[in-house]
DNA sequence: GTCGACATGTAACCAGTTACATGATTAA
DNA sequence: TTAATCATGTAACTGGTTACATGTCGAC
């Protein structure tokens, strides 16, 4: 299994090249400790990778000299091998973050889809799924708050916090929405019922 | 190359697959014009897969019996394949649609990736960044509400336009996060500036 | 006469996931 | 003793993209 490192030039590597680069931006790290790193940072507003793919990725990283890799032998653990940044690797990181025109932003809003396809649908069965979104989005959006009133005035955190800021404003949306599209539904289910009561046939 | 087809029981199929399926729901229609309602509709919201990806998804889809396949000779143009969803196809879509834990959302927002490893850059750029990002959903907004406003008593579009008015919510959300990471991050600035005038060394 | 819309498809590739395998330590 | 955490990795697969190939018609 050969390892296709990335070229020393003009390096377009996948975005999640890059999402490990900048997670070892605060410090060095064991491939263990980027998935967790990972899963409770970007992978709220970008994704986080398996863990299988980060290890590959760093090995890429190491073999295209992004990153440095050192062996850490532990007695009561099995060893590791910790990851940090070279100066190349942070330069290409830098040149990534600030392109022109960076990646467009994508979205799989899987209850955005279930309306769409409202019509296919039993309309009580979209009712409870809107529902339950709803109570959903608030825990989320409630959980966020707390974060973000421990983080504001941190300046470590400065970025952090405004990430947090934007998914508080992003829940507040899909709550607003959803009640909306709630009471329409409901509204017009009221107006025109499209079966008499009894389960679904 | 043998077509895998879809179990006929408990039919566990990609979400591309069920996409399609709703898409039919619109009526019988060409891989072609799969593509063209697909990047018009739930592109904005889920995604689009590519045309060499809806043809090959057609094709497990008819051979598991979810959809009919009908050669039409055309004279002027290439012949055509319409496809149109059997009700075991519409039934594999609702129950799909109805399910108690659908997949859970997902996005990848490269801005605030940007932002979270905004330590990593210029403050200037990360302004400019913001700025564009900015200017461009104003402009994704104001197309939005001109469609709302053609769509919303139209009941025969009542889901799209839920849909819309997502979107406008979104995007609404979108610009006021957008002001006031840039008001914060210049304010900081403003604060502790990074470096002295000229460009980034 | 060239470009874009119509219309379908194959081949090569890559990104990413799941399942499997190993094995020690610590807490319940 | 069972499960969770620490720690790494391989193999098989699938989902999805890009590039290539083909050919017609109508508009400019």
């Amino acid at each position: 299994m050969t390892i296709r490192t990335y070229e020393t030039q003009a390096p377009v590597m996948p975005p999640t090249a890059y999402c490990v680069l900048g997670l070892l931006g605060s410090g060095p790290m064991s491939g263990y400790d980027l998935k967790q790193l990972a899963d409770q940072s970007i992978s709220h507003f970008y994704w986080s990778p398996a863990r299988s793919q980060i290890y590959s990725e760093l090995r890429r990283l190491a073999a295209s000299g992004m990153v440095t890799e050192e062996r850490i032998e532990q007695e009561t653990r099995p060893d590791k091998r910790v990851y940090e940044m070279t100066p190349r690797g942070r330069a290409a990181l830098k040149a990534w973050l600030e392109q022109d025109d960076p990646e467009p932003d994508t979205s799989k809003n899987s209850t955005l889809l279930r309306v769409f396809f409202g019509r296919e649908m039993d309309p009580q069965a979209l009712i409870r799924m809107l529902r339950a979104k709803l109570e959903e989005v608030r825990l989320v959006h409630r959980r966020l708050a707390d974060i973000h009133a421990t983080v504001q005035h941190d300046d470590q955190r400065f970025y952090s916090a405004l990430t947090i800021r934007a998914g508080l404003l992003h829940t507040a949306a899909n709550m607003a929405w959803a009640e909306e599209a709630l009471q329409k539904i409901e509204e017009r289910e009221r107006l025109h019922p499209s079966s008499a009561g009894g389960p679904a046939q």
